[in-house]
DNA sequence: CCTTGTGTATTAGCGTACCAATACACGTGG
DNA sequence: CCACGTGTATTGGTACGCTAATACACAAGG
């Protein structure tokens, strides 16, 4: 469900954080649902248990999760349930641009960065089938 | 020349690592180049200079550049001047995998995922002219 | 009741990233 | 020669990210 890559440089619970954002505004992670819990998702990517807590406690800041005393954490009942696709669209851009500025230092042509894309998304299409 | 964003949560002189072997690999910094000064760099994105140096440091321990005392840094001269086309698109695999893992979670379709990156090439090119 | 499963607080420790300020060694040009 | 521009080493400090090991409060089910 989660992709999380401690060698990345970005911090893990800042990783989840936006993923959790994503499903959320996706509709993936619907308003009720619950999270995989803590213990779970600690061991499945070898991290502490603290550092999802950490994320969970943050997005439950944000008004985005709910928190029930011995139960499972929620997804918030919001207002909005599911955003629209330029919304979503919107929270893609900064992976795009990152795309971007590094095919530019590259110098690979938008058909090479455009086909390298293609690929990965079909790829990614078979793999989850 | 280098876009570093102390916000991303990636380490500033890895960012600058990684665009400095962009632009290697690329050709657009060819063996004998001089690279920006220290103090330039630092000032210019509002960092310190000890965080440039350690980039810089740490690229001629991999070999990519040289070091002349008194002088500013030089890109190595290097069996590998530039890499094909092949090559590159292996180093922008890391940004591709992750926009397709964003535009998984947020349930985009490949087409719109397709357009919203041939938007930002294009907006690319038209600024750097 | 008691076990199991939630999330969480606490304490301590460790490594990294970044900063400020200072100083040094070297090459180049006035 | 001297001033300026290279990169760099040093010292000291701050903040962050993650871990380990415990322990607690609560809910649900056998």
């Amino acid at each position: 469900m989660f992709t999380l890559n401690p060698a990345s440089g970005v911090p893990i619970y800042r990783q989840l954080m936006e993923q959790v954002r994503r499903l959320i505004s996706s509709g993936q992670l619907r308003p009720g649902a619950a999270l995989p819990s803590v213990r779970d998702l600690a061991l499945a990517h070898a991290v502490n248990p603290m550092t999802i807590s950490k994320a969970y406690g943050l997005l439950e800041a944000e008004g985005l999760l709910e928190r029930q005393r011995g139960k499972a954490m929620l997804v918030a009942a919001q207002p909005k349930p599911r955003e629209n696709r330029s919304e979503r669209l919107a929270r893609l851009q900064p992976a795009i641009e990152q795309l971007v500025t590094a095919a530019r230092q590259l110098e690979l042509a938008p058909d090479d960065v455009a086909q390298a894309l293609r690929r990965a998304m079909e790829k990614r299409e078979k793999d989850d089938a």
